[in-house]
DNA sequence: ACAAAAGTGTTTTCCATACACCCATGC
DNA sequence: GCATGGGTGTATGGAAAACACTTTTGT
């Protein structure tokens, strides 16, 4: 085995970002028209190149906090996409990563970065540029695994949030109905969703109560929690 | 948003096989000595620059061919690293992928290619260049995670196998013992592990029957599976 | 006869699912 | 008083987990 490189090597690389978030009660991702060659005018995820001081996972966060204005956003890599001819007449490996935005709280930021930039269903899709079809079915994919397993939901809800509210948040994200008291009673066994004692009345007459999240802090071998973790399906 | 690039964004990007194997029933990953700089006579794990005439897939299987002369082998990618000083001295992007050899049935192959190359117990390995040891950590969970779920056991079983090998495997990967009759209660559901009629009297008095892998078709619509796949854990 | 690995069932526990009615309130 | 969304409990089925002894045969 031998190593040697060259300027076959050298090669574009770039980040591309899947961003989610809710509007109308619908599952979006952010997409742009392409201002600059080459495919200008069509649409496309956000995305950018990495720069040569800064890491991929810095790149990707650039990319989106330039957009959006936001920081504290939820990001995860989804994986490098290296087909040769993914664009057209030149060699670029991009690496996309999933974020997960609470649009109700944040849009003003969002609208007013970008004019070009809109949320659009992720079950209405316009014919995308490149590979990024193929990356957002990953991203969804991979956002409907996730979600089942680890708190992800909480990216996506205000600060509190009624029960009723979580699950429509669920069950727009998976495309189909949960059983309202089997959800209730697996969100009654996560210690991390607390019930403030707020009641909210703008969605009801009753008004529904508002729960909120706390991290729990890390379980260190001692102090081990003896329930297992439930999933929401 | 604008999008410009420059020289600023070529960079070099390479690949990173983890290679696991069983050796002596211990997981291993192949590991080489560096023959050249930066950190000649480090150990590393098998990687590679990509070309721009192939793709990152492409490349990945290239650099594990080059050294197994194996083919048919399972790979999978497990993300791209991208931090500005992984590497000492130049920027490198690698994408790193893990992969799941036969050791028992393929070894002559292994060793003849490269001398350098050994096998490493996972839980005793040496320090390692650059991010290799937070590749293999990452490799490892995602092979533990996939194990439990997909039929990856195959790709390291031989042709015919005991339920007794086939469990010893499972025990080596979780790092824990199972139950016998749960496990064989389990893998006697799994319609694609089919009992040859034959033993193997090589491991025993009494002799073991041999079962063997066949892949099902995947199931249509309407001919769909009424029972859920079964996990091990 | 005994060592060494192969093989075999039952019970219990827990989690997921299915399912329908009363509550509080604003209008 | 009625419409609207909020809230609640039980019964069933299926999978996972715990658990110990018999079988075969080469030496």
């Amino acid at each position: 085995m031998q190593e040697y490189y060259s300027d076959n090597s050298m090669m574009l690389v770039a980040v591309d970002c899947i961003i989610f978030g809710l509007k109308d009660n619908r599952l979006c991702v952010l997409l742009y028209r392409r201002g600059f060659e080459p495919c200008k005018g069509e649409w496309s995820l956000l995305g950018g190149f990495v720069n040569k001081n800064e890491s991929v996972d810095s790149a990707a966060r650039r990319v989106l906090t330039t957009l959006t204005g936001l920081n504290d956003v939820y990001m995860q890599q989804l994986g490098a996409f290296g087909a040769v001819n993914r664009e057209p007449d030149r060699r670029v490996v991009s690496v996309a990563y999933y974020a997960l935005l609470n649009v109700s709280e944040r849009n003003t930021s969002v609208g007013s970065v970008s004019d070009n930039a809109v949320w659009v269903a992720v079950d209405s899709l316009p014919p995308l540029v490149f590979d990024h079809q193929e990356m957002i079915d990953m991203a969804l994919a991979a956002l409907r695994r996730d979600i089942k397993a680890t708190p992800l939901v909480f990216e996506l809800l205000p600060e509190m949030f009624s029960l009723t509210h979580m699950q429509t948040l669920y069950e727009t994200i998976y495309g189909y109905p949960l059983d309202k008291r089997n959800f209730r009673k697996r969100v009654g066994t996560m210690p991390e969703v607390i019930d403030t004692g707020l009641i909210d009345k703008t969605g009801s007459r009753r008004g529904a109560r508002l729960f909120t999240y706390r991290k729990q802090s890390p379980p260190t071998p001692e102090n081990r929690p003896s329930h297992k973790p439930s999933t929401i399906s």
